[in-house]
DNA sequence: TATACATATAGATAAACATCAATATCATCG
DNA sequence: CGATGATATTGATGTTTATCTATATGTATA
């Protein structure tokens, strides 16, 4: 997975508010509903739903429509694909390992 | 170098942008000055300080005075941070080598 | 099918952002 | 000191963002 810059602005654009980090980071324990993130903030759920759509928009985030519920994962791929654009960045093209 | 997440909502929004990440990219080559970056944009001048002043506030680019000119460079320790940062949500501990 | 629960969409709004033109500051050189 | 070149700051403006309330849609269950 290659980003362009435009692209990638816009992944980092999805990363770029406390409450979207933190519900990717609840993410790195598996799967959740959008009700079981909702309850970790004080938000209410049109927002967190407006979240969610750019987390998912931006690739980070997978859906899964899951009967009522929808479950949210990591794309682990894309966010290996951020680390690789920030080597990418900085030069140091050596690449993670995959 | 430890990031929260609301520091590090501010240093991905610095990210979340076409031409601080142009100009970032750039400075993987080693320093440069203002007027050099400026010659690569099809922006003012007021705009491009306007986005190195983004990209030194949020730690990811330091600036140097030498006479009239101020350059400008990578700070490769903010970006592992960032790195990081990104191992930390995704939940590899692993981290880097530093 | 009616009701209840989970999520999404629409519309409004205040704050933040990117951009520019004009102007100020700062450093160098004559 | 005055002129020139490099960078920063100010003020204005249109756009995007985050948030809410109200409402719609979608799914299961009694």
């Amino acid at each position: 997975m290659k980003l362009g810059y435009a692209e990638s602005a816009l992944v980092f654009k999805a990363l770029s508010d406390e409450t979207r980090l933190r519900a990717l980071h609840m993410l790195s324990a598996g799967e959740l509903c959008a009700c079981e993130l909702l309850a970790s903030f004080h938000i209410t759920q049109p927002t967190l739903s407006y979240h969610m759509n750019i987390l998912c928009d931006s690739g980070l985030v997978t859906p899964r429509r899951d009967g009522a519920w929808v479950k949210y994962s990591q794309n682990k791929e894309s966010l290996q694909a951020v680390k690789e654009l920030l080597d990418n960045i900085t030069g140091s093209e050596s690449g993670g390992q995959s």
